[in-house]
DNA sequence: ATTATAAATGCAACAATATTTCATTTACTA
DNA sequence: TAGTAAATGAAATATTGTTGCATTTATAAT
């Protein structure tokens, strides 16, 4: 579970980007800082439907830049942003951790405490970057089913 | 790499799973049994410029839903399509492979033959499936970049 | 072979997601 | 406080995917 954060410390991981601190971007690091989930897309959009459309997929695609959050497709193919918890910079991104999918409440979690095991490919083939997908019942879901 | 396949086959597996020999589906499967990397969904489109955008559309749901092929998403969300080459059926698929995106050609490969280690996720996730994504270079890519 | 029927296709309209361009506003610097 | 570059907002456009309906086609029955 991510520790709250205050508005200072949004504005100063702006600073240390070189991003301005304007209030959409504080905003939607306040947002995504908030929940132990990805956000989607459309979620984001509904929510901060004060903040044009174009605004935010800049912010998105600025913040993923700078390496502070990174983009998850989930089981439909969706956009989803994430907290980078490794120390993600620009253009180098570590996220290489498990992003499970609930079918049920569609939620997409990034486990981060978990190590990918090792992998060899076949001859030829030389990998730069994993991500593991999982589907099934998160945890709060499974313990409603039984 | 796949054998190549006549026409002859095609209809089989058509009827395999009670699907009308037409003349689209035919080429769809063709196209897609030539090549050993996954199709686009903007790759098909373009090759099969004749044939309407719904209809691809619906090929590739109805071949979904009978486990002859699976959607991959690429590194950018793009939709991609595959053969299944694993024992997938209707609403059964088994396709839990390595999906390598080629960061310079673009293709996805189905690393059919690798294995995914095994997994403990932590207390309360159940997972029904798994896909590991890898990014990097393809054997073909690596060989002309030395 | 001919016909009947369900399935598949093609077309038009629509919805959702994403990008480009440009005018206006805002944050930071000097 | 004024100047400037950066960020935002708004409109237009592009891409991807879905829905409804009329028409055509594959298949099965006659
Ligand atoms: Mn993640
Ligand atoms: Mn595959
Ligand atoms: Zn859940
Ligand atoms: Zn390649």
């Amino acid at each position: 579970m991510t520790h709250a954060k205050t508005t200072y410390q949004f504005e100063d991981l702006l600073d240390k980007h070189q991003l301005k601190k304007t209030a959409p971007r504080l905003r939607v690091l306040s947002m995504m800082y908030s929940k132990n989930t990805a956000t989607s897309q459309p979620d984001l959009e509904s929510v901060m439907h004060d903040i044009d459309r174009v605004t935010l997929y800049r912010i998105l695609n600025v913040f993923e830049e700078k390496g502070i959050i990174h983009k998850v497709f989930d089981l439909n193919g969706t956009a989803n942003y994430a907290i980078c918890h490794s120390n993600c910079g620009a253009h180098k991104h570590h996220d290489e951790h498990v992003h499970f999918n609930c079918t049920n409440c569609k939620n997409v979690y990034c486990l981060n405490e978990l190590t990918l095991p090792a992998l060899n490919l076949p001859g030829g083939f030389k990998a730069e970057g994993f991500t593991l997908y999982a589907s099934g019942l998160c945890s709060k879901c499974s313990k409603k089913a039984n």
